[in-house]
DNA sequence: TCACATTTGTCCGTATGTATC
DNA sequence: AGATACATACGGACAAATGTG
């Protein structure tokens, strides 16, 4: 009796591309490979894995979209590692939920959850740096405003600057990616100045409640903070 | 006063192959294309955009990359729609993490705090359905270890049941790559037989408390699962 | 401003591997 | 077992972009 190939050989694809790909790749992740590197040129490259140069291109694309190189033309051109790949794992994620007919509502309530989850845990971890870092958030917001121009990034960071008052890591990348598909959601319609004005207020507030040890009004506050933001839309 | 180009014109979009991946990718998006359609080969794809063969595969690339496509060779074959996105943003994140050196412990306080949220909702939503096919995937799995057998997919199956029992899509998606990563990020050791028999006795028990409304006894058993799954390092 | 070198972007022709009928 | 249809891969050629002198 033969034995079912399926069972015991899809591990390799046996496609060159892929191989040249996880070869750089790993000398990324390793470390071997710094970000601002410049790795040489496709020709070159495909000398010293002995393949093609469209072979090199295709394992190129696929560091690319994977976020570990960035490509540019020209004379001193090239390809060159980058330094975060969380970008495109958001983009991906997007079309995912995308896909999946995820309404807006959906993900309020998920970005809702999950930093309460993190506020939660910032009051029994933050740090004076990171009480700092929020507080000149604020103020850099507060100072757009009485500008006339409308503190959106701060806005954003803001939510970032609490995560990583958590000190974990996990939790920084899944609020940047939530948010961010959150805002990517409700573009068709920005935030007036009003309403942004009304964020930096709360966010404001959420600081003080952090400082003064009221968990829940942190966690209450932060919860009419994203219902605010859902509503402008 | 010349402007800066980097303000206004970073929307180059002036690679050919970007531009055929994305009216392919357009057309799975909203649906034109669904899972399990096929493609055109390469050569006929490249006459309909007017590119040549090496451009078509570069944009297959990135559509089989970001998990839109897959692709089979040999008679028969060409690129197919897939169905899910999701599992190329798993890989993604799991080295934007490995980059970060993020910590098992950071991985494990992520999970327990996101799937206790979940939890939470689960006991306001999870309907009839919801409760059968979690029933369903515990039979299976105590079936399968009065067998003698691991049931270690069940054991993963059990987490996402509960996620779409949350009736949030976003949930879904997020558990499923938290813990895919927590599970990869452990796989040097895999559970022993005891101790994933321990991981079903948890979800039998956490599925009574959830049919018995019993929401803190759930949550607290959640939490000892969770713990449970993190010393099996 | 004008060449000029470097490097990516693109196309073509051709050959080989692979899965299905 | 052989023909077919497809991806995979190589090499050559030229265009376009980009920085240098």
């Amino acid at each position: 009796m033969r034995v079912n190939k399926t069972l015991f050989s899809p591990v390799r694809s046996k496609r060159t591309f892929e191989d040249v790909s996880l070869q750089v790749r790993d000398l990324i992740v390793r470390g071997v490979l710094k970000p601002g590197d410049r790795l040489p040129p496709e020709a070159e490259l495909g000398e010293q894995f002995h393949v093609g140069r469209q072979t090199v291109r295709e394992a190129l694309r696929i560091l690319e979209l994977s976020g570990f190189i960035s490509i540019q033309k020209g004379f001193g051109g090239g390809p060159f590692v980058k330094d975060s790949t969380v970008g495109k794992a958001t983009d991906i994620l997007w079309h995912a939920f995308k896909m999946a007919k995820t309404s807006l509502a959906e993900v309020v309530a998920a970005r809702l959850l999950i930093e309460k989850a993190v506020l939660n845990d910032v009051f029994d971890r933050a740090g004076k740096e990171d009480i700092k870092k929020l507080q000149e958030n604020v103020a850099k917001a507060k100072d757009l405003i009485a500008k006339g121009q409308k503190p959106f990034d701060e806005s954003f960071e803001f939510h970032i600057l609490l995560a990583k008052a958590s000190k974990n890591n996990v939790f920084v990348v899944l609020v940047e990616t939530i948010n961010t598909i959150h805002r990517r959601l409700r573009s068709q319609k920005p935030p007036t100045f009003a309403m942004v004005k009304g964020f930096v207020k709360k966010h404001e507030q959420i600081l003080e409640a952090l400082i003064g040890k009221d968990r829940q009004r942190a966690l209450r506050l932060l919860e009419e903070d994203t219902r605010q933001i859902r509503n402008s839309r």
